[in-house]
DNA sequence: CTTACCGCCTGTCGGC
DNA sequence: TGCCGACAGGCGGTAA
């Protein structure tokens, strides 16, 4: 499950292969994932150009050429491995991309939530065009993000993972830098305090970046041979851990549902 | 406008 | 042991 640690690793991954490399060919083996695979329009704008840079933004891979972007999104279960063939050789093999010389991306995604897009250059597309502030960019501030927040009675935890919000923070992020930030997940975002979104945004930026270094660590396992060696690395202090102790004080680990996602907290830490 | 819920998918896991 | 239902979840679309 591919959270935005695991796809900036495998933008720092593909980087060498794929900058200033010509695609030379390219295999769709269905009509589409999450949304139909415009297939024609991404040959034609992309075959035999080169690719100039490639870009990470929320969960989203950008593959820029001159006229515009190829659009990768890993959904739930997505990969992308370098195999040394053209030919598809595991199951749920979607795609497969030639570099020049000879490298070969495969795009596997089992459940099919993800999507293979094209992004014109003049156009933007709405998929990126509505997304909100990058957690890790440096001119996303506190203060901004508690002036979006102002007047909202949804839980933080929600307000984390909306998109148009706060560009891919996915669950296990959200719990994560929750529990670092000692803040209780059914706060109405509204109301944290200044110094509360200080903290907040700090752990979260933390929490992504430790894992980040993580998956920098185990770059060459993560991407050459199983794409899952790259995923839950870090230590995960209350995801999944339901009924199990506190890392910091013992309590059981409480799990609730918010807008149907599990969120997992301690309710002793957690008090803002 | 904000907020909540649905549904797309398949692999995994728990219960019988 | 084997089957089967429940569950997981990113995120766009849509309803309230």
């Amino acid at each position: 499950m591919p959270e935005l640690p695991e796809v900036e690793t495998l933008r720092r991954a593909l980087l060498p292969l794929v900058e200033n490399k010509r695609i030379l060919g390219i295999r769709f083996f269905r009509k589409d994932l999450r949304f139909p695979i415009p297939q024609d329009q991404i040959k034609v704008q992309v075959i035999n150009k080169k690719t100039q840079r490639i870009v990470r933004r929320a969960k989203y891979l950008l593959l820029q050429v001159e006229t515009g972007s190829m659009l990768w999104h890993l959904g739930m279960s997505g990969r992308v491995i370098q195999k040394n063939t053209m030919d598809p050789d595991e199951p749920h093999t979607h795609a497969i991309f030639h570099f020049e010389p000879d490298t070969f991306l495969h795009y596997i995604d089992p459940r099919r939530f993800g999507c293979i897009l094209w992004v014109p250059a003049s156009e933007g597309h709405p998929l990126i065009n509505h997304l909100g502030l990058e957690p890790l960019a440096p001119d996303t501030t506190a203060r901004a993000l508690k002036q979006n927040a102002r007047g909202r009675k949804a839980s933080i935890k929600s307000f984390l993972m909306d998109s148009r919000q706060l560009a891919g923070v996915g669950n296990i992020y959200a719990c994560e830098s929750l529990f670092k930030a000692g803040i209780g997940p059914k706060k109405p975002a509204g109301n944290l305090r200044l110094k509360d979104w200080e903290i907040l945004l700090q752990s979260l930026r933390e929490t992504l970046e430790k894992s980040i270094q993580a998956g920098g660590t185990t770059l060459r396992d993560f991407f050459n041979t199983d794409g899952k060696k790259g995923y839950y690395i870090i230590q995960l202090n209350v995801y999944g851990r339901e009924n199990q102790p506190c890392p910091l004080c013992k309590t059981p680990i409480s799990r609730i549902v918010q807008i149907g996602r599990s969120t997992f907290f301690c309710k002793s830490c957690q008090r803002i």
